[in-house]
DNA sequence: TATTGTTATACTCTATAACTATA
DNA sequence: TATAGTTATAGAGTATAACAATA
């Protein structure tokens, strides 16, 4: 007799599907010449103006370390920049470089496109609701 | 101006929360010996009865190679036994050994109480309508 | 030829903890 | 002492692709 019902498990189907999804952006941006968590620090860095790492580390849920390695390539390829704040000259002012911006919109589409292909399933209603449902777990 | 609002993206949402739930989960497992991913597998095939490793990376939405790799330690760690097929000799069946039958029940509670502690502010209605959707999503 | 499972290789992603510089 | 950010180290988790054995 099986004692499991794995099927049961919230954190079950949110494995799958949150892995399947990672997978498939992760080749979409691949071709781009960016991972999935530089996407979303980038995306981040654009939504929300003059953010510094600790700010950006906890919007994304990493670590300080986590974000600076993610940081570290981004710079390297030119799509960010980090400037010294004027009045804590420990703070750092995350910003969208001019390639950055220009990039970015392209980006967006294909995480748009990613999207509306992984979440055909549902319709709008049903999107709207699993967004506001893991916004309630997040916090 | 910013041209992302990424808090309209599902894929930011899930990401986010299917980390969080990992890490913290990662942390109540370790004190018992294994990995979030074996605990899955290990699951999985106390689930669905003569599993063999291509079902079981359907199921899990992997690839074999990498479930090739998670059987490994859980067969080190005395937790399956592979068995060759009768009916044909390059498929294996797998199952818990008595060891991982024990086991088990403990770790399904550690598992339980993690999620209970996670999706706290969901509640049981909200929860079945989440697992309904990340259901529908993953097809 | 197709399928099952393994292996080699390489990445991405993250954590922990110690560190530097500044406040 | 506390905070911002970096770095060193380690490990989990996964993919791709080539491989051996079997069908």
């Amino acid at each position: 007799m099986s004692t499991t019902n794995l099927d049961g498990h919230l954190g079950y189907w949110l494995r799958l599907v949150s892995n399947q999804l990672a997978t498939a952006f992760a080749r979409a941006l691949q071709e781009r010449g960016l991972s999935v968590a530089e996407w979303v620090a980038l995306a981040r860095i654009d939504a929300s103006a003059g953010l510094n790492c600790v700010q950006l580390a906890g919007a994304l849920g990493v670590t300080r370390g986590a974000i600076s390695k993610v940081l570290d390539k981004l710079q390297d390829k030119e799509w960010i920049t980090r400037t010294v704040s004027d009045l804590d000259s420990r703070v750092q002012v995350l910003a969208l470089s001019r390639r950055g911006r220009r990039r970015l919109p392209e980006l967006t589409r294909v995480a748009q496109a990613n999207e509306a292909q992984f979440f055909a399933r549902l319709d709008a209603g049903e999107q709207a609701l699993l967004r506001g449902l893991l916004r309630k777990v997040a916090g």
